[in-house]
RNA sequence: GUGGGCGUAGCCUAGCGGUUAAGGCGCCAGGUUGUGGCCCUGGAGAUCGAGGGUUCGAAUCCCUCCGCUCACCCCA
């Protein structure tokens, strides 16, 4: 028997509500801060991926979904969704549009990794960039988005968190002085961190091991060793999200994955919950990522959030999510004729815009009520052969148990009314 | 990649060495010559994850593999 591949997994009708729910407050909030949607392909060329994201980052070097297609071009399924737009802005010459532009995204992400508890090979995320603008302001935006969007969500009790990790100015000489301090401490740090040291200093800073916390705590914090400029986009920033009224946490041992974010670095999580993957939406600026890709240097800033890990949230809150909608109206019919009748009956009524389901299977009438209960039908219409004589139809009201007999030509009307 | 837990019908669960593997939900049918929800009766549906071993006898004990799941690394 075929299964669906490890850590990918099929939405179920029942479980769509939650999916419609959230991707239709997605859609909104875009609309409202003026943000327009983006697809870019599912796979791009590989190269892409490994070039913003970063060659040393555990995505690069064992998660990516990479294959040669029939003439050896080399493509991987996105890890992330940042990388195309910033391809896409670049090629499609958006830097000729008034800047910031504006874009949002929704798409499915893919990373090899192993799942487990709000973590997928296949997951879903829904992303906003601003793109060609450095002012403070627009990464408030985006943070303000990202809040706005929980909030209408109905999430409760989340923490948002926040950094500034510099930029090609003013972090290099913060990373040696943190691999300084660290290089002092290396007999009490965790195997982990003893590799992490020469390869990423600044993922030492969120090590969850017992041992480590109390030396991150201690160590040189970024937002002391940041330039002019950094220091003066995060003050204003954080002026800026003051006057939102936004409750953010400066969280000096908050870095991130992916190589390319400058400056401003922010993620949002319930709060209480201590593991990594309890983050449901992170995000930060990326001020050389196109200049990287080809593109005119360019600052932007985005956030992404996973759909997966919002609804697991939406559950663990009890969130009721809008319900499917029942038919309207549910057809039975006895014999032939009658059926012959109610095929063109269903046709009638579903172009009047009443959505209606017409049994199947010639069945007996017990039967098809039972399926139309099932259903949820409101209404039933019966059509045997004492009616097709007659050129009736009983109406059967579903929730009342009552019925009456209405002439065949009278469907549409009586029922488009009720 | 590393470690823990778990695999019995579509779903949930009982059985944990001894006849034809049990129950609930769901599905189908009957109880009403053309009437749903409640109730009653019946039916279909499981090579007990796969393979090997121990035993007179294995769903049950052991080994291997596979799958699911949780955690670590890392990430949304």
């Amino acid at each position: 028997m075929y299964r669906a591949p490890r850590g990918t997994s099929d939405i179920l009708p029942r479980e769509q509500g939650y999916w419609s729910y959230i991707r239709q407050k997605a859609a909104a909030i875009c609309e409202l801060y003026s943000y327009q949607r983006i697809d870019t392909p599912t796979f791009e060329d590989a190269g892409l991926f490994v070039r913003s994201i970063g060659e040393e980052t555990d995505i690069v070097e064992k998660e990516m979904y990479t294959l040669e297609d029939r003439s050896g071009d080399k493509l991987t399924l996105r890890p992330e969704g940042t990388a195309s737009v910033c391809r896409a802005y670049v090629e499609h010459g958006m830097h000729t549009l008034p800047q910031p532009v504006r874009l949002y995204y929704d798409a499915a992400i893919f990373r090899y990794e192993r799942p487990q508890a709000g973590r997928y090979r296949e997951h879903h995320q829904f992303g906003v960039e601003a793109l060609g603008e450095i002012d403070p302001a627009l990464d408030a935006e985006i943070i303000d988005i990202a809040w706005q969007f929980y909030v209408n969500l109905g999430l409760d009790g989340l923490i948002l968190n926040l950094n500034s990790i510099g930029c090609n100015v003013c972090r290099p000489a913060y990373l040696d002085t943190l691999r300084g301090y660290y290089a002092q401490h290396l007999s009490m740090l965790c195997p982990d961190c003893q590799r992490r040291l020469a390869r990423n200093p600044l993922r030492l800073l969120d090590c969850k091991k017992a041992s480590c916390i109390p030396l991150a705590d201690q160590a040189p914090r970024s937002t002391d060793y940041l330039c002019g400029e950094c220091a003066d986009h995060f003050d204003q920033l954080e002026r800026y999200l003051a006057l939102l009224n936004l409750p953010f946490i400066v969280n000096h041992r908050l870095v991130r994955g992916l190589d390319y974010y400058t400056k401003t670095v922010f993620e949002i999580a319930p709060e209480g919950e201590v593991v990594a993957q309890a983050t449901i939406g992170a995000g930060g600026r990326y001020d050389n990522l196109i200049e990287q890709l080809g593109g005119k240097p360019t600052p932007a800033i985005g956030f992404a959030t996973g759909i997966e890990r919002l609804v697991l949230n939406l559950k663990k809150q009890k969130r009721a999510v809008p319900e499917p909608v029942s038919p309207s109206v549910f057809i039975a019919y006895l014999g032939q004729d009658a059926k012959e009748e109610a095929i063109k009956l269903v046709s009638l009524l579903r172009r009047s815009g009443l959505s209606v389901i017409l049994a199947c299977g010639d069945r007996s009438l017990k039967a098809q009520l039972k399926q139309a209960n099932s259903t949820g039908a409101r209404q039933a219409v019966i059509i045997g052969e004492d009616e097709i004589k007659r050129g009736t139809v009983v109406l059967r009201d579903m929730d009342k148990g009552e019925q009456q007999t209405i002439q065949l030509g009278e469907v549409v009307k009586v029922l488009s009314r009720s």
